[in-house]
DNA sequence: AACTATTGATAACC
DNA sequence: TGGTTATCAATAGTT
């Protein structure tokens, strides 16, 4: 696929060897997550370079992707497997299973997948459905985003309020420091308040707890990078 | 890489699907295996397809890879792997049960439902998902209602050409009628088509069966009345 | 890492 | 399922 057609054997270069298998590695892990997505299969990759570096992908879950594959090889080895699969089998398995299937179809129509066959009056209840939950959600976004707003707006009269009191603090402390270096030449606070009562006044500012309005303000901006 | 470039998303015809399946497994286990042996690589690979097959393929030993891979993971994590591995192997129904839960959850949440606790960012991938779906139960929709519509004037050309037909007919048999009334008391048609011709020529009129196309209009009928 | 000439993979069709 | 072909995608070698 190249310059020239290469030969499928270990390449000798170590350096090429390597840009090899970073380029190849990208590609083949592209190529396995389109196979999952476009054929709606379940896949399984692992690869350990030569020097032992781990790169996975799984379409769904690594470790039931494997668990699957182990319970299939395993298949055809007595223990009480069977006994137990038939257990389930007739009794509440296939129906959950059922169910389970009868959901999923519904969740994937609802993302606009396997929609063939379906009448238009069919597919008129889904868009009901749809704007149905839509409108709800964008409700709920919209409350949740006001008490965000609500909150930081709070926040951020406490933390006006902290400032002038801190200013103050520190024309204060200033005033009695330059009277202190007046006075002598050892400065020393005169009231009960040191130095690091200043510091102790922002951690402590509200009625809250500081570290909510922290991961308040950060994750409403986050979330503002995708809206429209 | 074909007479087409197509989108990465679940390919809606099963045929084409199982097709394109087959070819790309193919392709990616190819690929897989020239990893391997170029840049001296470990690689494992599982597929599972959409029914459940399952396609393998590993450049060493499978059992190897997987349990340096659960090393890798589990890193830290000493726990006694029968035990673990027990649990797993029998906990298909749990699992299976799980999975239905979390699947009538998102069902309800694409429905509006269970949003509290969401943050906003949760939200909005929710709306996207449901605008996503959203879109593409119009796209599905429009192109039906053409299609029914198409058949609708299709069926109507026919109509207006049967209509045409019938009008010569009913002029012919009515000149018939009157000559027959002219000649004689007892009216006799002359030619080859009694009367009842005329009935059954609008009942097999088209090439297609007729009731088809009564069903046709029918659907649209009623799916137009909830329409926005 | 970026650039292409070239090979390879594959979507649509049969 | 397997084969063909026009295109698109991956990549070997180079800078």
């Amino acid at each position: 696929m190249a310059r020239e057609k290469i030969k499928i054997r270990k390449i000798d270069n170590a350096t090429a060897r390597q840009v090899t298998f970073s380029k190849r590695r990208r590609g083949l892990f592209k190529k396995a997550e389109e196979l999952s997505i476009l054929c709606d299969a379940e896949v399984a990759l692992i690869v350990f370079s030569a020097t032992g570096k781990l790169f996975e992908f799984c379409s769904s879950s690594m470790k039931d992707v494997i668990e699957k594959h182990r319970i299939r090889s395993n298949e055809g080895t007595s223990s009480d497997q069977p006994a137990l699969d038939f257990q389930l089998e007739n009794s509440d398995f296939a129906r959950l299973s059922k169910q389970a299937e009868e959901s999923n179809h519904q969740l994937r129509q609802l993302k606009g997948e396997e929609l063939q066959g379906l009448t238009i009056e069919e597919l008129h209840k889904l868009e009901k459905s749809l704007e149905t939950g839509l409108s709800r959600v964008l409700e709920r976004k919209g409350a949740q985003i006001m008490e965000q707003i609500d909150l930081l707006r709070r926040k951020g009269v406490q933390l006006m309020e902290e400032n002038i009191q801190l200013q103050q603090r520190v024309i204060e402390i200033s005033k009695a420091g330059k009277q202190t270096i007046v006075d002598t030449e050892n400065p020393v606070f005169e009231d009960g308040q040191s130095s690091e009562s200043v510091t102790t006044a922002v951690q402590s500012g509200g009625p809250q707890d500081y570290d909510d309005s922290s991961d308040t303000s950060l994750k409403l901006g986050l979330s503002c990078s995708g809206w429209k």
